[in-house]
DNA sequence: GCATGATCATGC
DNA sequence: GCATGATCATGC
């Protein structure tokens, strides 16, 4: 069947609305394989009759569209988000290096995504997801803007001989994430005799997440940029400039020259000097369109006069039950570094310990520090937990033996509790002060001081 | 002066 | 009621 114009075939997928995948097998994929991608392959295959293939070409190839078949899932507080990071196709690092980004093997099989979302339900089977809505997608200029910058440093690092250091995390919507079986799944590059990991381009899955809320739960998303900024500009270069008149100004003096009034103690106070200062004003931060779709989250950093913190930056708490039975690679503490910007907002106090804004940083943590410190840290989280946790009263209170902000510089475990009734249990039955994933002072004053890493 | 255990305070 | 950003307090 070939779908002459865009709306036959929009009109054809929304009869899928409301259908389980079980309801559309004809041909027992469900059944036959296990398959991850199983599901996409049953709306090829059973709904739309085409065969499965993995062609240069987008799927309705004479309309270039590309069909994707996606999950969503409902928060635990009702909020919606994409479950997973949309994967497009595979890099192939030789031969895209020359190419221009109109080309490029991503532009000319993804320009214009079918994007049908089902429903993902943990304990549900998947037979029984069902289809919940579908989009045309194409990108706005505003987001291709973007893509292409993302696209542009992709290819500069295979240009470079690099592609063996891709990671998520250099770029904002358009990722390039790995995909193969496990490490071995290499590919060869053509400017180095090293070879890289096999990687595909896909969505974030915080550009995902973005969509389902836009397109699924209605919500507005606010830009702090304008269509022309964006195409000349990166996001980190705008933000830069945005701050850049502020240097210097206390919080009450920012909250003048921007006509807003905030108390320097709230913990709002922050979010809202940034989303006026933005040119935004009154919008939450994750209500930023280039905030929400790049995962960019603010961190405030209070400086001494020494350019040092004197307080270490804490993260989530520990679960200690989900740590014990996750792998690395999808464990919570890699995944939150790998898909997270981080803009820290960084006040230093003055000689009469006046607090001033000195500067922000967008930064992720480099891959290398994810592979090496984040992991031998997460990996000795583990040890202890297996080990044996000891416990041991002091005047200070409980010690515990988990990593201190001596184990490699990076980061350390210590309390984080309401009060000293304020605890949970471990895996051996231990009741302990609820525990926190903290990066050390140490290692945030390297990373917002101006020294290069 | 720093490291580390403890806990306050706010906002959802 | 809880999660989390923030900071205190004390021992070495």
């Amino acid at each position: 069947m070939i779908y002459e114009t865009e709306d036959e075939l929009l009109f054809k997928a929304r009869e899928a609305h409301g259908k389980t995948f079980r309801e559309i097998d004809q041909y027992s994929r469900l059944n036959n394989t296990r398959a991850t991608g199983a599901l996409g392959q049953i709306v090829e295959e059973s709904f739309f009759e085409y065969k499965v293939n993995s062609n240069a070409e987008a799927d309705f190839s004479n309309l270039g569209i590309e069909l994707k078949v996606t999950p969503f899932k409902q928060n635990n507080n009702k909020s919606l988000s994409a479950k997973e990071r949309l994967v497009l196709n595979i890099i192939n690092y030789m031969t895209e290096a020359e190419k221009s980004f109109y080309e490029s093997s991503f532009w000319k099989k993804n320009q214009k995504l079918l994007l049908m979302f089902y429903e993902w339900k943990k304990e549900v089977d998947r037979g029984d997801y069902k289809i919940i809505e579908t989009i045309l997608f194409k990108y706005p200029e505003e987001d291709l803007a973007v893509i292409k910058s993302d696209w542009t440093l992709i290819q500069a690092k295979i240009q470079a001989g690099l592609a063996h250091e891709l990671s998520e995390g250099d770029t904002l919507y358009l990722g390039a994430c790995t995909k193969g079986a496990n490490k071995n799944s290499l590919r060869e590059q053509p400017f180095s005799d090293e070879h890289a990991m096999q990687r595909a381009y896909s969505l974030k899955q915080s550009y995902m997440t973005a969509l389902v809320r836009q397109y699924i739960s209605k919500e507005k998303l606010v830009h702090f940029s304008s269509l022309e900024e964006l195409q000349e500009k990166s996001i980190e270069q705008l933000l830069n400039e945005r701050f850049e008149p502020f240097i210097g100004m206390t919080m009450e003096e920012m909250a003048l020259r921007l006509n807003i009034q905030i108390n320097p103690r709230n913990r709002s106070a922050v979010p809202n000097l940034i989303s006026a200062l933005l040119g935004v004003k009154g919008t939450k931060l994750d209500q930023i369109a280039e905030f929400a779709k790049a995962n960019i989250q603010f961190k405030t950093v209070r400086v001494q006069q020494n350019g040092r913190p004197k307080e270490s930056m804490s993260f989530k708490n520990i679960d200690f039950e989900e740590i014990v039975r996750e792998q690395w690679e999808d464990s919570y503490i890699r995944n939150y570094f790998v898909e997270t910007q981080i803009l820290f907002v960084v006040f230093q106090f003055d000689e009469q310990g006046v607090l001033r804004f000195k500067n922000i940083k967008l930064w992720h943590m480099p891959m290398q520090t994810i592979e090496r410190e984040l992991y031998e840290y997460w990996a000795e989280v583990r040890k202890v937990l297996d080990e044996g946790v000891i416990l041991t009263k002091t005047k200070k209170g409980v010690e515990n033996n988990f990593p201190k902000s001596d184990f490699n510089g990076v980061a350390h475990v210590r309390p984080k509790g309401a009060d000293g009734n304020d605890k949970v249990q471990l895996p051996d039955g231990q009741s302990i002060t609820k525990q926190c994933y903290w990066l050390n002072a140490s290692y945030i004053g390297r990373i917002v001081s101006d020294i290069e890493e």
